[in-house]
DNA sequence: CCGTAATCGCAACACTGTTGCATTTAAGCT
DNA sequence: AGCTTAAATGCAACAGTGTTGCGATTACGG
């Protein structure tokens, strides 16, 4: 929820302005991941007017804030979905439709920790993103396939 | 080892021109991971020229063969260090030295796959990366705090 | 050594991200 | 409601990253 978002802005003392509403909403629409241009693209068709620099700043304190992450595999940006939730947010996105979804996996984390442990590093972070098919553009692939190749018993 | 991407740029139909050695050669020797403009920078320093253009297009080429990957989390490259091995290869980055290292764990990748499978997520490939300090950064670090605070008993 | 497809260099451009400074605005206080 | 002011935005200018088309060069098989 937007409104969720802006209480935190509230709570660490930062203000709720125009833009920053107005970014909060056109993520929270989104399915996919939004370029900074993108959202500027986005808000113009609906007359709303931000500069770039500003949404690149605005941006930056979300992600800061964790209300916001970016999406390594394609650039753009996702309104959290898990708020606060424990352990390190990932991402699964859709190469066919760029759906984005957001999920932890507390045993994943520590097995991944684990692991790099084993080889002397120290791990602050990890950073994990899935590239496939969402189910919905896996049905529709399938369905091609067997249009393509029909009935094999005719 | 340089010579054995040469030979799979010579089973796959590629010429081998003395740009891609070039490229093949900085990145072997590089410890972190390097921007086609860090690649540029290096080469100009050893007396040698390449557009960068070149370097964009020898570096898709390169991961389009799994010689060289892209990391993520600096935008830079490093070369394979793994040939062909099975599983997802995944990177430790240490952020205080850029020191970049690259290992696999089949058995993380078979969790990984499990867990998004469980929410209906058909993956291809994931994409891990792990940010920390490496165990040279790390005993560094340590020893300044130490310094810093020293002896608690006196 | 030659012919030719593959590769490279160049120029021009598009997209992405940053900085400094003047102007505007949210929000706390009368 | 108006006043004050620090915070935030807009603007201009610039730096960095990545792409495209095309003519010139080069690796490599014959
Ligand atoms: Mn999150
Ligand atoms: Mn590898
Ligand atoms: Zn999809
Ligand atoms: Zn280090």
């Amino acid at each position: 929820m937007v409104q969720d978002s802006i209480r935190v802005l509230q709570a660490q003392g930062y203000k709720v302005t125009k833009p920053r509403r107005q970014v909060l909403e056109i993520l929270e629409e989104a399915e996919e991941s939004l370029s900074p241009y993108d959202i500027q693209r986005l808000l113009r068709q609906q007359g709303k007017h931000l500069n770039h620099v500003t949404i690149y700043r605005i941006l930056d304190l979300f992600c800061s804030l964790n209300l916001v992450h970016r999406i390594l595999l394609s650039g753009g940006f996702v309104k959290c979905t898990l708020s606060n939730k424990e352990g390190c947010h990932r991402f699964m996105v859709c190469y066919h439709c760029g759906a984005t979804q957001e999920f932890v996996d507390q045993q994943l984390c520590l097995q991944e920790s684990k692991s790099t442990q084993n080889l002397g590093f120290h791990t602050q972070y990890h950073f994990s993103e899935s590239s496939g098919l969402c189910s919905a553009c896996y049905k529709k692939q399938l369905q091609k396939q067997e249009e393509a190749q029909p009935q094999s018993n005719r």
